[in-house]
DNA sequence: TTGAAAGCGCTAACAT
DNA sequence: ATGTTAGCGCTTTCAA
């Protein structure tokens, strides 16, 4: 193995030159630059990074915790964290939770054992909790995503509620009344806000919210698909069905068909996220479309402003988004109900 | 910063012994490990994970080389990756490459620089083909989903060839005679089997090969879509289409009924993969079933094997596919055609 | 501008 | 079974 010491012996200095020749080149001479790194392509050089990261008590390694990468919307989030992380030169541990917290501790551990320096979370859960961190120091972290209500850290996220409200607001205004909800987990403070934009629309319209058209999913197709069967055979048919995601959506949509509606002429769907497959689904759905990988790249930013002692600009980024009108959804047709 | 030091003076041993007690505790007597499991507990001491990784030469960590992780299936391949590594103490560095050869040689540097101990690549590409790595030494590397000929490592794949052939087969009982291809990128050696396969079949038929049936695509829906138009529109219609992927079937799906024909009436359509999707999709798509986080953690366990200088059982392992039969093909209809 | 030298926190001979 | 000690490869004072 080819270290900085056989180098320095090639050009004939020191090795604290080759040293800083590598990081500064500006400090030592063009004469000596030039030996130096003719020395270190000669030797095949390649530095050892964990000793470099072992000296300088940093090692740029970000840890990404995240439910699922088997879920879209999280593949993009992950994929403008990882552009991200690569352009400042730092690396991602791509740690898949399941959601558990107990994982997502020992995951966290890893920047108290010195193996990360910061980590990016995107559940609502702070994994340092019971942990013994520099007290003083900021914590090394960014929530982004589905964010906690008092992060104790920078945040990015959406606006769920006015998200959720526009879409309702939308389907108000194609004569809708009787719409059904299909919800995130129980517990999560997307699901929270998104049914609380969802409250604000129908109250606003003066609509009286009906429990019974609110039902459970976990943003699998899957359980959109069992919630519709729900809600299309139920004593109190909607006329229009919110999904709080895509994914979700697409499995109602398949449950409306095969009951022999029609999409959207006896039930207007929309979704959430506007992953790639909503503009392909059978209709096309209305959605709204979040900035996904906008969400990893700020939050690598604002993190890595954390680690390196700058102050982040804002400190809790919310995105906008967009309401995508597609085919899924249409004015209700008195005919029919 | 609490050192091994700092605990091996409240326990009143050596620092050796407190690194053999969490390294291998039955070689210390049960007292002195008490003593220092408590000391350890009572300085709240997290180790150094740089220092232990610079000290024994091994970080543990798996650089994971992916064209790109916004593709369901790759996701799911991640999944896999991640999910063995995890149990075996390894940890996951995602390289996002964009199919990029300079950007996967330079993620392989970071085994050449010690960072990582070994690459699990998911394309055809020896990314360490220019590299110093110390010769005589097996290549610290297992390539799956899409492997090359001649690999100079372990590889996981699937019987590409013959899985296309068993799709394409399924459409001749069918009662199809012209089928359609939408082929993957033209370089790669997925297309190249597939392909072949395709061959295959309609050569066992007796069917003379259309090659103005076979268009190329990218495995995105919206290269499923633009070449699904050119077969539609051409001057010799498919009763059938086989897409490379399931991504690009979907796109199909919606350009062929946006040309008012039926699937699978007027066409049948198969794609390639079972993502989640393809069986919410409109109608469900026939298609093969890969086991893709099975490629994951077989690929884990053999890139291991071969880090820790041991044997891997089988070098070259070939995974099971399966034809997964849906409502997107169907007899041929005479009257139609 | 360059060199000498200390030492980051840990493991693994080797000695006891 | 435990302790002593010599580094791993690099960065960074400090001195020249």
């Amino acid at each position: 193995m080819t270290t900085i010491r056989k180098v320095a012996e090639l050009a004939g200095v020191s090795v604290a030159t080759v040293s800083r020749t590598l990081k500064s080149p500006d400090v030592v001479t063009p004469a000596t630059r030039a030996k130096v790194l003719e020395a270190v392509e000669a030797a095949g050089y390649e530095p050892n990074m964990i000793a470099v990261q072992f000296r300088s008590r940093r090692t740029r390694n970000l840890v990404v915790l995240v439910p699922t990468i088997a879920n879209t919307f999280f593949a993009r989030v992950i994929s403008g964290i990882q552009e991200a992380a690569h352009q400042r030169d730092y690396r991602v541990l791509l740690c898949n939770t399941l959601g558990r917290e107990d994982s997502e501790e020992a995951y966290a551990r890893m920047v108290t054992r010195r193996q990360a320096d910061g980590v990016i979370q995107l559940r609502a859960y702070n994994p340092f909790s019971g942990s013994h961190l520099p007290t003083g120091a900021p914590l090394p972290m960014v929530n982004a995503c589905e964010v906690l209500d008092n992060a104790p850290c920078p945040t990015v996220k959406l606006d769920n509620r006015s998200a959720a409200r526009s879409l309702i607001e939308h389907l108000i205004a194609l004569g809708h009344r009787r719409i059904g909800m299909i919800k995130g987990p129980r517990r999560s403070p997307l699901t929270r806000d998104r049914v609380a934009g969802y409250r604000d629309a129908l109250d606003a319209a003066g609509i009286v919210i009906d429990e019974t058209l609110m039902l459970p999913g976990d943003f699998t197709p899957k359980s959109g698909f069992e919630a519709a069967a729900l809600l299309v055979h139920g004593p109190n048919r909607p006329t229009a069905i919110f999904c709080e995601s895509d994914e979700m959506a697409i499995g109602a949509l398949q449950r409306i068909k095969q009951a022999g509606l029609s999409v959207p002429d006896d039930i207007s769907v929309v979704g959430f996220d506007d992953i790639a497959f909503a503009s392909y689904s059978d209709p096309p759905l209305t959605t709204i479309s979040q900035p996904a990988e906008a969400f990893g790249r700020e939050a690598v930013a604002m993190l890595i402003d954390v680690l390196e002692d700058r102050m982040p600009e804002t400190s809790h980024l919310v995105l906008p988004y967009e309401l995508v009108i597609r085919e899924s959804t249409t004015t209700i047709d008195v005919a029919r109900h």
